[in-house]
DNA sequence: CGTCGGCTTGATTGTGCTCAACCCGGGTGG
DNA sequence: CCACCCGGGTTGAGCACAATCAAGCCGACG
């Protein structure tokens, strides 16, 4: 079955947003042909099931443009989001057959797929390849224990600040290393994602930004367009160590 | 720093417990070999703790015996367990200078231990140690999703119930392939490290041990013995799909 | 025998959930 | 054009579940 790049200017890995983090980090050019060979681009609107959990899975592949959302839920409805995948993330299991969890596009997503079986193979061969997924796996389950200590013995505006933090961390180390100052974001997050994320209810949810705003440690353009006036104020409410460790 | 062997039986890979199932499970004689040479074991009692959060790793290995369970803990003292390790499981991060986690002996522990450069070179030249790696990590991290949901969205009844499955699977995987039927084990943590597992205080572990008993879901040996007369009556009140997507 | 640690049980409190009403902005159809 | 609706979000009242504070139990060990 075909699929037609959605994005001309997309095709070549040269000019890829995310060709220096993703799984084809460390590629050299031998490798990033094969790779563009067994590749095809597809962007999913909002809202849009990419995998279902329990498919069989035809493909793996990196998040090239927008944010999506690993979710898992219960037979009476319960959701929890457990994983958040943003530009250059990596989709798709290697060596399973059946997919473990839904993926759902949270805003527009742009992905470059490739297809399982050669990609597999790819891995098999070349290190560069293989090295870079582990550490990209090494890093994401660290990442989900963070996630765990927030669920598990976080208050909810302890949760609703981190989010917050990470979410800034993402965007502003673009821009300038954090620490302290003001920092401007959108969410790419409804509040009932927000609420899927953090193991709350989206009234909850609700209800502590609109506490945080009324204490001035946010503002608010609209539901979605977030102003922290001083980001080391919001860190303090996260209930992690605000000094990371430095010395008095 | 010399580190003899505890236990002389443990020398030798080709008799390891753990020899079909850890990070060396691939290997053939020539990596064993060059394994062997790395390796030591170290035996630490419970409660010690075997990493600190921060600190340099000098070594990587795999746990032989008993349980160790990876701990994070904030400021104020509320703590929550993120990883158990169970014997084959991978302890240290490969690429990483400092430990992320509390390491903790939940029983007796023994590890066998390789120093971590010479690991990390073995891991870059053989693909058989890499691509286990890799699989065990993938796996660790669908572990740690499923634990996600437990956390974000599971009641004090279903995680305790949860935990009780999950242990009980992983020791009976030995004998029967569980279904339904009587199940023993010996529960290899204290009320406290549930709680920490669980994200739940020991009083409400307590209780809902308790509660599990009166309603002869499960039986009590002294505190650590349990007998799980219908496992899936147990299941039944871990809130997951009782019939793992199976057909009527 | 007394103490100590791990565990159980009880009484009370409080955080976040539930149920419910309402707001707001955008799109649609009469 | 305006009325209507619809989805996402906010706010409120009451409640329930698990946390907290506190006492007591049980078995091991000195």
């Amino acid at each position: 079955m075909y699929q037609s790049p959605m994005k001309s200017e997309l095709v070549d890995c040269g000019d890829c947003p995310i060709r220096h983090k993703a799984v084809c980090s460390r590629c050299g050019p031998p490798e990033l042909a094969i790779l563009e060979n067994m590749k095809s681009y597809k962007t999913y609107e909002a809202g849009q099931t990419i995998v279902w959990a329990g498919d069989q899975t035809q493909f793996v592949g990196s998040v090239v443009t927008g944010v999506a959302a690993l979710t898992q839920t219960m037979e009476d409805g319960r959701r929890q989001m457990v994983g958040l995948l943003l530009p250059s993330d990596f989709v798709g299991r290697p060596g399973r057959e059946l997919a473990p969890f839904d993926v759902v596009a949270a805003t527009e997503v742009t992905l470059c797929r490739f297809r399982k079986a050669p990609f597999e193979k790819l891995l098999a061969e070349t290190p560069s390849v293989a090295s870079r997924l582990l550490e990209m796996t090494l890093d994401e389950l660290d990442a989900a224990r963070e996630w765990m200590l927030l669920l598990g013995r976080k208050t909810a505006r302890e949760k609703i600040a981190s989010l917050l933090a990470i979410i800034a961390g993402r965007d502003s180390s673009l821009r300038l290393a954090s620490a302290s100052g003001r920092v401007q974001f959108e969410l790419p997050l409804s509040r009932e994602a927000m609420a899927d994320y953090l193991g709350l209810t989206l009234e909850t949810v609700s209800r502590q930004v609109s506490a945080l705003k009324r204490e001035n440690i946010i503002e608010l353009q609209g539901k979605r367009r977030i102003t922290i006036p001083d980001f080391a104020v919001l860190m303090n409410e996260t209930g992690d160590d605000t000094d990371g460790g430095m010395l008095t």
